[in-house]
DNA sequence: CTGTTAGCGCCTTCAG
DNA sequence: CTGAAGGCGCTAACAG
C-alpha cells in the first residue's frame, strides 16, 4: 500500500494520469492525443500536451486496438531476408504505412512452421492487413485468413484470389524471351539453376517451365545433368556452377533463377579458367542493383525499375474501404534486360 | 437488423460465440483455451474444441493483452536485411519464443526514421520485450523504452547497459590481431574500406581504430586516401576496391568491414588484373558461410560458429523473472579466422 | 467546450 | 466443475 504512494510507478501512464496531472477528463486527453481537437481550447491542449510529455505517456496499442477494432498497424509477411528486391518492398510499404499513420511489422516466413507462427499472430488480429511476398507457398489456406477480416494483397503467380488481391510478374513470358535471345545466338547446352522449391514445383515452377518450353520451341532435347538447385544462395550457385564445369560436356549457358546465385556462377565459371560471356553466357532472375555494375554486367529478367509502391497501394486501398472491394489481380511490368554477360 | 440474421457473422467470433455454441460459459471456453483445463472434464473440454474449430476462433490478442497486461511477443529491432549474421540470430530467437509460446515480430530499422517509428510502437506496447541488433545507434535513449517496462537486450559495443542487457562483441581485439597478422606479413599499404557508420563515428568506431591503431603499432603512417567507404553493400565494395586500384600507388592489402563487399572486393581486385592474395590481400569481417566456399577462401574476423542462442535466453530470462534483473553485460567470442585471402 | 459513461473481448477471482 | 461479474485502458456517444 505505502509502496504504491512511496515507489514510482511501475506501471505505465494511462489516460487517467494524464487527465488528473492535466487537471481535465480523460474524454479531454483522448481527444487531444487523437488530434480531435478541433472541439478543445488552446490552453487546454496544451496543458494535456505537457502533460503527455511530463508522464512520458503513449497510448496503450492493446485498449485502442480493443476499443477501435483496428490495429492501425499492417504486416510484411517474407519469405527470407537477404533479397535486396525486398529491401525496395520494405521500403515502398513502410511510405505507404507513414501515409496513413500505420505502423509495419515484419514476419519472416522461409517455412510451413513459420508460416503457421504467422498465421497464429494474424488470426489473432496483430494486423489490420498484410503483403505476402516471396512467403505464400509455405501458408495453406490463406483464403480463410483473409475471411477473417484481414485485408490482404499476395504477390505470387500461383494462388488464386480468394477475398484479397493478387499482384503477379509474368515471369515465363520475360524468361522465355531471355532463353530465346540466348538459344538464338547459338547456345546449345543450357543449364537450369533453381530455388529447390523450382525443382519441386516442377510443372508449376514458371522458371523451370519457360526453360523447357524454349529448349522445345528451338528443337532442343531435355539433359537431366543440366537441370539442379543452386539459386538459393550464392554458396550454392557457386558450388553447383562448379559442378556443371566439371562435366564431359559442360553447358555454354547457365540460367539461374537468381541473380545474386547468377553472379557467384559468374565467379564460378571464371574460377575453372572460361570466359563469360565469350565461353559460357550466364542469365539471372531478379534486376538486382549489383548486376549492372560488375564486370560482365549480368543479363537478367524482372522490373526495370523496381517498385513495390502500386502494391502497397493496394493494401491502403482495401484498408480505407468501407466494403471490402473484390478480389483484384495486378501484373507487374517484368522484362528481359539483356547486359553483357549473354 | 435482418441482415444481422442473414449475413453471414462480418466480425470474428468472440469466447461468446463459442461458449453459446458449445453450451457452455465463457469461464469454462477460457480455461480450455489456455490449457488451464484440470478442472474441465473431458467432455466438455471436447465440445469447446470443437465449437473452436468449428468457428475458426482465435482469442483477440488487444484484448487478451488488455487484461494480461503482456502482449506474449517479443521483437527483433534490426538495422536491415540482407545480412546472413542475421538470419541466424532470426532462428535463434525463433527458437526461444516458440519454447515459450512468444510471437516474434520484425521491426527494420535503418535510420533515425524508422527508428522513432520503432520507438513508438514499443511504448505503444506491441510487445512485451526486444533485441536490438545493429540498430542501436539509430535510437535516441534506449534507456526510456526500457524504462517503460519493456525487457531489452541490446548487441552493441558503444551502448552502455541502462535497465537492460548488453552483449558485445570484441571487434577491436579481434580485428587488431588480424591486421597484426598482416602488417607482420609485411603488407605495407593496408586500406579500409568501412561502413558509412564507422566513418562517422571515427573514434567510436572499433574497426577503424583497430586499423588506425595497428598502422600505428607497425610505424606506418595514416594515408587518407586508403580509407573510406565500400562495406555496406557489395556494389559499393566493388566500386571502392575498383577506384582503390586505379590510384598511382594502389593498396597492397584490403581491410573490409563486412564479408560481403570483401568478396566484391576480390572480385574486383581480380578485374583489375590482379592476384589475391599474392599483389592484394583481403580481409573481411562477419564470418560469412560464403567466405569459405569461395576461392581463394575469405580470411575474417568473427564469430568461429554462429550463434545467438545466449542473446535469445538473455531476453526470455528478463520476461520471464518477477523482478527484471540488474543490467547484465556479456561478450560473445570473436577471434581472427585466416583463411587464404591473406 | 468539457465531463460522464458504456462497452470493446478477455481472464480470473469468487460463489454456487 | 461451472456461471456471474468486474475491470484492464481506451474511444465515442451523449450530456451538460
Amino acid at each position: 500500500m505505502l509502496k504504491r504512494i512511496i515507489m514510482p510507478k511501475k506501471t505505465r501512464p494511462t489516460v487517467r494520469d494524464v487527465a488528473a496531472l492535466a487537471g481535465v477528463s480523460v474524454a479531454t486527453v483522448s481527444y487531444v492525443v487523437n488530434g480531435r481537437d478541433d472541439r478543445i481550447g488552446a490552453d487546454t491542449r496544451e496543458r494535456v500536451l505537457a502533460a503527455v510529455r511530463d508522464l512520458g505517456y503513449a497510448p496503450n496499442s492493446s485498449a485502442r486496438g480493443l476499443r477501435k477494432r483496428r490495429t492501425e498497424r499492417v504486416c510484411l509477411v517474407i519469405g527470407s531476408l537477404g533479397s535486396p528486391v525486398q529491401e525496395q518492398l520494405v521500403r515502398d510499404l513502410h511510405a505507404a504505412a507513414d501515409d496513413d499513420g500505420y505502423g509495419v511489422l515484419t514476419l519472416i516466413v522461409d517455412s510451413p512452421a513459420h508460416a503457421a507462427h504467422a498465421t497464429r499472430l494474424l488470426r489473432q488480429g496483430v494486423a489490420d492487413g498484410a503483403v505476402f511476398f516471396d512467403s505464400a507457398r509455405h501458408f495453406g489456406d490463406l483464403g480463410e485468413l483473409a475471411r477473417g477480416r484481414l485485408a490482404m494483397v499476395v504477390v505470387d503467380n500461383s494462388v488464386t484470389p480468394d477475398g484479397f488481391d493478387v499482384v503477379r510478374t509474368p515471369e515465363y513470358e520475360a524468361c522465355g524471351e531471355a532463353l530465346d535471345h540466348l538459344l538464338a545466338a547459338g547456345r546449345r547446352r543450357v543449364a537450369f539453376l533453381g530455388h529447390r522449391h523450382d525443382l519441386e514445383l516442377g510443372d508449376r515452377s514458371a522458371r523451370l517451365t519457360a526453360y523447357r518450353d524454349a529448349l522445345r520451341r528451338h528443337g532442343l532435347g531435355a539433359d537431366g545433368r543440366l537441370v539442379g538447385a543452386g539459386a538459393d544462395s550464392r554458396v550454392e550457385g557457386y558450388r553447383a556452377t562448379t559442378a556443371l564445369m566439371g562435366l564431359p560436356e559442360p553447358p555454354d549457358a547457365l540460367f539461374v533463377a537468381s541473380d545474386r546465385a547468377a553472379i557467384s556462377a559468374i565467379w564460378a565459371v571464371r574460377d575453372t579458367g572460361r570466359t563469360v560471356p565469350a565461353d559460357v553466357a550466364v542469365l539471372g532472375v531478379g534486376n538486382l542493383a549489383e548486376g549492372s555494375v560488375i564486370r560482365p554486367a549480368l543479363s537478367t529478367v524482372g522490373q526495370r525499375q523496381v517498385d513495390f509502391s502500386r502494391v502497397a497501394r493496394l493494401l491502403f486501398e482495401r484498408l480505407a474501404a468501407a466494403d471490402p472491394p473484390g478480389s483484384r489481380e495486378i501484373v507487374l511490368p517484368w522484362s528481359f534486360i539483356p547486359r553483357e554477360s549473354t
